[in-house]
RNA sequence: GGCCCCUUCGUCUAGCGGCCUAGGAUGCCACCCUUUCAAGGUGGAGACACGGGUUCGAGUCCCGUAGGGGCUACCA
């Protein structure tokens, strides 16, 4: 039944096309589409649409845009085609019609009449569905659909005994039958249910191992009485498991939410979020393939063509994991810092215009190699660099708070300001070096620590806490117009002086 | 409620009976360095859920308890 396969790896990922697509369901694709590639095999895209109601319309381009963004390339699927094709289960419904009737044939299914309101009462007495229609004679169910009462066709689940699964991740999974129910495989409408909707496409698709969310583990007797009444050899099946709110309480959610354990700020779930956020893919693949699983060697930063050398499903850790979004951050980190100046000029400039700069690329050019290792994310170029590529004859002076440095008072500011003027206006050439050097020295002869002399430059001439190295920053805004920040700045600081 | 899964530092994890006085990373704290931010460096606090077994020996195997999670639809 379940014994391992030496059929060509084929793996797939089965998204509902419901809206945009979750990060729990990109990680469950994540881990297919590696286990694919690692085994030199094949990685499939199928939607599974078979429920009207829920369908929205545009999710395959999200979904597409999610999987082509992190770089898993498809094998087979809606748009690239494929010879096992359609990819779309609402396209295949006559499979899942035929297979149905001839397990109705086979006396492993039967048509249930069951009204909605009846089930309705099934369940508020406890039990569930109570098998009315098993046993129903096949004459007097021809009648009632010659009348035109809509039915669904169930399952015979196997009333005693054991049914064992083979989890990939957590080996031999038992469940007694009579738990149970009759589950719908086909509905009224004539859609199928997932139940036999997978299972046909799998099986036609040849796909050799499925890789899902752990929430069908419930389900898995299901449907290996599903395969084998079929009489088909099933594909080996890992279950992996959830993504849970960074607290740990509960499935991570949908809906963008605060968590303390976050920093208090709302994490991303939905891919376009991530996107948005200024991630880059490298980074955001590195943090997926470490929750569950690790690159081992204590490594944990490491390449996506890395991670296909090493993946595999038995070793997926079988137990949940809070989200941990604060590494994808320090990740991400690491991956700005580790890119090139043209990458970062790529990425960047559309951020900068997006926020309303007019970008020169000369300037970016410049200024990147001053930031690379103070963004988090690629949106930090706006709050840390932005003031490059404004207009810079509107400067506003900043206000006090910001001006004055810890260990420092606004006496103290303005003296060290007041006399860092002269120093800077006599400089001949207007280079980092030359200011670093001349700085240096009136710090000395003044008394104040570099620091504090440095650090009160910083305020006044970027107006922020944060921002690239100081005399660089002077240098690309040239001598002129720094010098012009740091008297705004001694106005702002003295109310008057000039 | 019933069934199933899971349980190592706050978090992500290494560990597949002796190499563990439990390793790495992140986060936090301190110090160093520094163009007082950031980055970088060094160090620190910080975990085998609990109770029984099995064994010469248990974080590692078994059982129970507790806690967490999932499922319990004509949704996937």
């Amino acid at each position: 039944m379940t014994s391992p396969s030496t059929r060509p790896v084929r793996t797939r990922y089965a998204p509902s096309p419901t809206g945009p697509q979750h990060i729990g369901g990109i990680r469950t694709a994540l881990f297919a589409w590696l286990y694919a590639r690692r085994h030199g095999g094949q990685f499939i895209l199928r939607i599974e649409d078979t429920d009207q109601k829920r369908t929205v319309p545009g999710s395959v381009d999200l979904i597409l845009q999610a999987l082509d963004w992190l770089g898993m390339d498809i094998d087979e699927g809606p748009r690239e085609g494929g010879e096992f094709g359609p990819y779309v289960q609402s396209e295949r419904l006559e499979m899942y019609q035929t297979w149905a009737a001839w397990l109705v044939d086979q006396d492993r299914a039967y048509k249930c009449f069951a009204t909605p309101e009846e089930l309705a009462e099934m369940r508020k007495a406890g039990a569930g569905y109570d098998r009315r229609y098993r046993d129903f004679p096949a004459d007097r169910a021809s009648e009632l659909e010659a009348q035109g009462k809509p039915c669904v066709i169930r399952f015979k689940m196997p009333l005693g005994g054991v049914t064992i699964g083979d989890d990939m991740i957590r080996g031999p999974v038992e469940f007694d039958n009579e738990q149970l129910q009759d589950a719908v495989l086909l509905k009224s409408d004539g859609y199928p249910t997932y139940h036999l909707a997978h299972i046909v496409d799998d099986r036609h698709m040849r796909i050799s191992h499925v890789a899902r969310a752990i929430e069908w583990l419930p389900s898995f007797p299901l449907h290996i009485q599903i395969w084998r009444a079929l009489g088909w050899k099933m594909p080996q099946y890992a279950h992996l498991p959830v993504l849970l709110n960074p607290n740990g309480k509960g499935k991570l959610s949908k809906r963008k939410q605060q968590f303390a354990d976050a920093g208090g700020k709302s994490v991303p779930v939905l891919m376009h979020e991530f996107i948005d956020a200024g991630y880059l893919p490298s980074a955001v693949m590195n943090f997926l393939t470490n929750i569950g699983w690790n690159y081992g060697d204590d490594e944990e930063i490491f390449s996506t063509a890395q991670a296909m050398e090493r993946f595999d499903l038995k070793d997926v850790s079988p137990a949940n994991s809070a989200y941990p979004i604060a590494k994808l951050d320090w990740l991400n980190s690491q991956y700005i810092k580790r890119a090139s100046v043209d990458e970062l000029c790529r990425l960047l400039k559309p951020i900068l215009e997006e926020a309303g700069y007019a970008v020169d690329e000369e300037r970016l050019k410049q200024v990147v190699p001053l930031l690379r290792v103070r963004l988090k994310s690629t949106r930090d170029v706006v709050p840390i660099a932005g003031f490059f590529f404004a207009d810079w004859a509107s400067f506003k002076a900043p206000s006090a708070d910001i001006l004055i440095q810890r260990k420092m008072s606004r006496e103290s500011t303005a003296a060290v300001l007041r006399g860092a003027i002269p120093v800077l206006q006599a400089l001949e050439s207007f280079s980092h070096v030359a200011q670093h050097s001349a700085v240096t020295a009136y710090a000395k002869s003044s008394g104040f620590k570099n620091g504090q002399v440095f650090g009160s430059l910083r305020a006044a001439v970027t107006g922020q806490k944060v921002s690239p190295p100081t005399f660089e920053t002077m240098e690309i805004l040239g001598k002129q117009e720094s010098i012009r920040r740091i008297k705004l700045a001694l106005q702002s600081i003295t109310g008057s002086e000039s």
